[in-house]
DNA sequence: TCCCAGGCGGTAG
DNA sequence: CTACCGCATGGG
């Protein structure tokens, strides 16, 4: 079992990061900590005395892993600086979700999951990945408790859409049968894909894959690409937009593209980011 | 019983 | 190009 201590984090709550809804696969325990699967290993993260404590087991550099993975090389307090000088809202929204980071999750799982997540409930949204990962991930062993790796696109192309189906996917089975199909035939090639320069370019290959659609993208630019300049538009930052700056009475009215405008105008390249904030902000307050 | 959930694909105008 | 509709499922 590795250790890695982290000490004088600018920003990292566990609560705010595993909580604002970019990632599915984090449960928090009885003890407070929370234990989620990164790739190939089981970590568990706890928080004690204002330190972040990782635990886990990992074949190559495990402090490594954590690092890449919460995004640990960047600076998250020039961010939060920028963004809460834009207005109140931001100040707000920022200083609400202050441990917010942006985890740079696997592309393949992030497609698959936000595909899953179209016109679903976050805990359904959990639990069907979690069903996906039971039925056709890698059994690992963590603590003397079995936990799964998410499917490989290989190991997931052995589910019929009938199979997928039945694991409660609903409408979505046919879109992620598609999907996996795709790219395991490599008519989508995600590595080629994740070396564009050009976020634009990212989006319209992701497009070409079933089941996503604009706000899928964006949630998969942001989340599995780390590209803060996008700003994935759903009910929640619709409704916390309006309220702050628009003030439609008919909030479903409000203009998607008039929407996009306004949030690249008013955060920059940011954007993203800011949404992360925002959707954070109105979800917990409102709840 | 009805409404809603991190929308998308299809079709019609 | 925009506007609408159907879609599976589970929880409130």
């Amino acid at each position: 079992m590795e250790k890695y201590i982290l000490e004088n984090q600018d920003s990292f709550k566990m609560s705010d990061i595993f909580d604002c809804g970019q990632c599915f696969r984090w449960n928090k325990q009885q003890d407070g900590s929370f234990i989620g699967v990164i790739k190939d290993a089981v970590i568990k993260v706890e928080e004690v005395d204002n330190k972040i404590i990782f635990y886990g087991e990992s074949n190559s550099n495990f402090k490594e892993t954590i690092n890449y993975y919460f995004d640990l090389y960047t600076n998250y307090a020039e961010y939060k600086n920028k963004l809460s000088n834009i207005d109140k809202n931001l100040y707000e929204s920022v200083k609400f979700g202050e441990g917010i980071r942006i985890l740079r999750q696997d592309l393949w799982e992030c497609i698959i999951s936000f595909i899953i997540s179209a016109n679903n409930n976050i805990p359904r949204i959990k639990k069907i990945i979690e069903k996906l990962s039971f039925a056709y991930g890698e059994k690992i062993y963590f603590d003397g408790k079995e936990y799964y790796k998410f499917p490989t696109p290989e190991a997931l192309s052995k589910a019929s859409i009938e199979d997928l189906r039945n694991l409660g996917l609903g409408f979505r089975d046919k879109r992620v049968y598609n999907t996996t199909k795709m790219i395991l035939e490599k008519k989508a090639d995600l590595d080629k894909l994740s070396k564009l320069e050009n976020t634009n370019l990212m989006r319209e290959e992701l497009l070409k894959l079933d089941g996503v659609g604009p706000k899928v993208a964006d949630c998969i630019l942001l989340f599995g690409l780390k590209r803060l300049d996008v700003f994935p538009i759903d009910v929640w930052v619709r409704r916390v937009m309006n309220d702050l700056y628009i003030h439609n009475d008919d909030e479903e009215k409000v203009n998607k593209k008039e929407l996009q405008k306004l949030a690249e105008e008013k955060f920059g390249n940011l954007c993203g980011l800011a949404q992360q904030y925002l959707f954070y902000w109105k979800r917990e307050t409102s709840a």
